[in-house]
DNA sequence: GTCTATATTTAGATAGAC
DNA sequence: GTCTATCTAAATATAGAC
């Protein structure tokens, strides 16, 4: 009897098992870093025993790097590549938006974010995977972006990328996951305008 | 009998208490995180007994809260002032290097800096009170500097500020922290040059 | 003021029933 | 395969001796 295998390819099935493992795991490991979570809370968020979480995963540390692997894998990305024809100003402030607004999208993109800095001195690996499966392929597609337009007279394209990206990242760092808001107030445009001028006067 | 108040102004004079405590909690809440430590081991490697701990701090989050307040406060600073009579091309470079040295020269800081971001989300005070004697006298000494020199002309300093700081925070979170040298290789000369060039090309 | 010893809770992990 | 019940270790916090 050939059970239908394409429902099973759903991963929020509700049987599956390991899903509602990693499901459970996920909001717990978000929410409370890896010290902070019990595979008590985990087990009973994910709506099923301790110890069936055991027999799907070795011990807290083969869940916890399953779980990070799999989100640095399938659910997150930075921003997918613009056609090399657009022109770099709407280009550029396009990327800048979507990687600025995908905190609204994605809720919690900065809270995984947020966890493998936070377990990156005990998990060196697992900050590798993010900074290959993330952080690489966004500065290879805008370092490639601005390669392919020689009128921005850049000296140094991959730089310009990491210096654009990471003033981004850093403004989500200091607005968002710092609660800097209030104290060092500055409009989201403000600093893409700001961003767009520097590169873009040649 | 006056004794020496001089002496135990020092703050790791063996005697203090107060300071051995602080000592181990740095060493422990910094290597482990908030969750990750044990008021056992604070108490171990401050060499005092548990009961002296709670008799100095309430609980461990007055501790933890105590401590980072502390770091925030006396012992980290991003970087001094820049005499305005500086020549723009020799002070910017000279912020740059100082900042992307200050891993060198205070091993704590990165750690430091990854704590608060860890702890944000259940301590949005910590995250807070760094931003506000770290991240914005930085800013700010920065940005007061960029609008001393018209010459530059800069639409929008403490954008440029901003984006300044953040690159090189971006940086070395990708390379250092997140353990990217290798994954993502750039010397660090390469982007304080691309930041300089971007700037100064007016 | 400072320590040792301990009460109490909670955690990671597993044995054994079904 | 999945659950309940449990073992063992470790953690927060405190009582009581000195």
């Amino acid at each position: 009897m050939a059970t239908n295998k394409a429902i099973e390819l759903d991963s929020t099935a509700a049987g599956d098992k390991t899903e509602q493992i990693l499901q459970g795991a996920m909001q717990e490991f978000l929410t409370h870093g890896y010290a902070g979570t019990s595979m008590d809370k985990v087990a009973k968020t994910g709506g099923v025993s301790k110890a069936t979480v055991y027999s799907y995963f070795q011990d807290k540390e083969g869940l916890f790097t399953a779980l990070v692997q799999r989100l640095a894998a399938e659910k997150f990305v930075y921003f997918e590549a613009v056609p090399e024809s657009t022109e770099p100003a709407i280009a550029l402030r396009f990327v800048a938006t979507t990687i600025l607004d995908h905190a609204s999208q994605e809720p919690h993109f900065l809270t995984f974010l947020r966890l493998v800095i936070a377990e990156s001195g005990r998990f060196p690996q697992l900050a590798q995977i993010f900074v290959r499966n993330l952080t690489k392929p966004g500065i290879e597609r805008l370092t490639q972006y601005l390669a392919s337009h020689p009128e921005l007279k850049l000296p140094d394209p991959e730089a310009t990328a990491r210096i654009f990206i990471g003033s981004l990242v850093y403004f989500q760092l200091t607005q968002d996951m710092m609660h800097g808001k209030e104290i060092l107030p500055m409009e989201r445009d403000r600093l893409i305008d700001g961003l767009l001028q520097l590169i873009l006067r040649s």
